[in-house]
DNA sequence: TAGTTTAATGACCCGCCAGTCATTAAACTA
DNA sequence: TAGTTTAATGACTGGCGGGTCATTAAACTA
């Protein structure tokens, strides 16, 4: 058994995404503050030296990873919106179903949950989570339900606080699974749940008959 | 000016309950990682030996931290439920108006955000608070869904998942308000948040006219 | 009041890890 | 091929904070 140092790559295009992509999977995992530089870059299969090569500090690969993982889907979820022509209650399970593909499937799934758990310690990167994910969201869903209480689809109520509410159990979900999720035996069935509080959602919502 | 160091004072039996209020403050506005045991001593008015007078260890204040903070709650909860004659929504608003008193206003609103950013971190805290808190209040949840749709004044869902639903939102209320919450400017409102989500869950879960 | 108990102190220790930098070698150039 | 550039390395450091313990003094006792 020889121990062999594996012959030094020079990629300096790979290198920051594949860091990133180790840094959010060990974020997700163990947190922000348990994570360390060095465990990121052995799984990124760099020294930590290098890391350093590529960002300035902890916080800034914090900052990367959020920024490179969920602005993008945010943009879909725009171009969606813009080209729809269904109703208005079709568009929210269209956007839902988006944002579960894009996100709950994936890695970036983590995201909330740990942007939930950082945001005091990081005020900056949760400034701009806020201005480029919620904001944008949340006009996302305000808008689809302005336009079903504009065309009588939907019963009037408070835009603002309706938005909460249905955005609340789809982000629940995800920061559930990285969180308490491990402590129950049986896991929700996620599309179950989804399915259930758009249910609950269409029914709630609906204009009451006269 | 004379720098004045404070007379010592003997008091057993009040440090305790002292050292984890002060925790509390602190793990809620911080984190728990970036608490110092220090500063959890200096804002109880003692000196960190003294904090170890009392608990083994950081993860042995925060175990009692969570401990005292909810549990007893949920006992009050449970005398609720098993007292209750009223509708099965009447009773889901008495828990979630007790909650809300004993939770939501005080300093242990901040106890959900801290078990959600900790729970991978202290398996051994979050299997406790999963067995004494989550499980005890879905239970009765669930048993005020199931009363309802026994008697046929909501319509027949799936119980477990119907729990989840409707416990999110007020969890994500708390939540929020210890994580994004300084990012925007304007406050939701919680009793209108919490009334919207009512109101949507009241028409949501009702059987259908036939 | 002298003697005993133990709550409280705070200086200290030590392991951990973010961040540095002198050195190495891969890739390119002339 | 010799020379240059710069990506990559990993040993090292500084300080931060969890945890310890010898010392101090408050409260109690005879």
């Amino acid at each position: 058994m020889v121990s062999v140092t594996p012959p030094r790559k020079r990629r300096k295009e790979a290198r920051p995404s594949e860091l990133t992509a180790a840094a959010l999977g060990l974020f997700v995992e163990k947190g922000f503050a348990a994570t360390r530089l060095e465990e990121v870059a052995l799984r990124a299969g760099v020294s930590k030296g290098t890391l350093y090569l590529y960002f300035d500090s902890k916080e800034a690969l914090f900052k990367a990873v959020i920024q490179e993982g969920i602005v993008p889907v945010v943009a879909e979820g725009e171009a969606i919106a813009a080209s729809h022509d269904g109703s208005a209650f079709d568009l929210l399970e269209r956007l839902l179903a988006n944002w579960w593909t894009r996100i709950g499937e994936t890695d970036f799934a983590g995201i909330p949950k740990l942007m939930v758990a950082e945001a005091r310690n990081f005020p900056e990167v949760a400034q701009f989570y806020y201005e480029n994910v919620i904001k944008r969201g949340r006009a996302l869903v305000g808008a689809a339900l302005e336009r079903g209480m504009a065309s009588g689809e939907f019963r009037r109520m408070d835009v603002e606080t309706c938005i909460e509410v249905v955005i609340a159990p789809v982000l629940m979900l995800l920061i559930w699974r990285y969180s308490m999720g491990s402590c129950q035996g049986k896991q929700v069935d996620p599309a179950q749940y989804l399915a259930l509080h758009m249910d609950l959602l269409r029914q709630g919502l609906q204009r009451t008959r006269v």
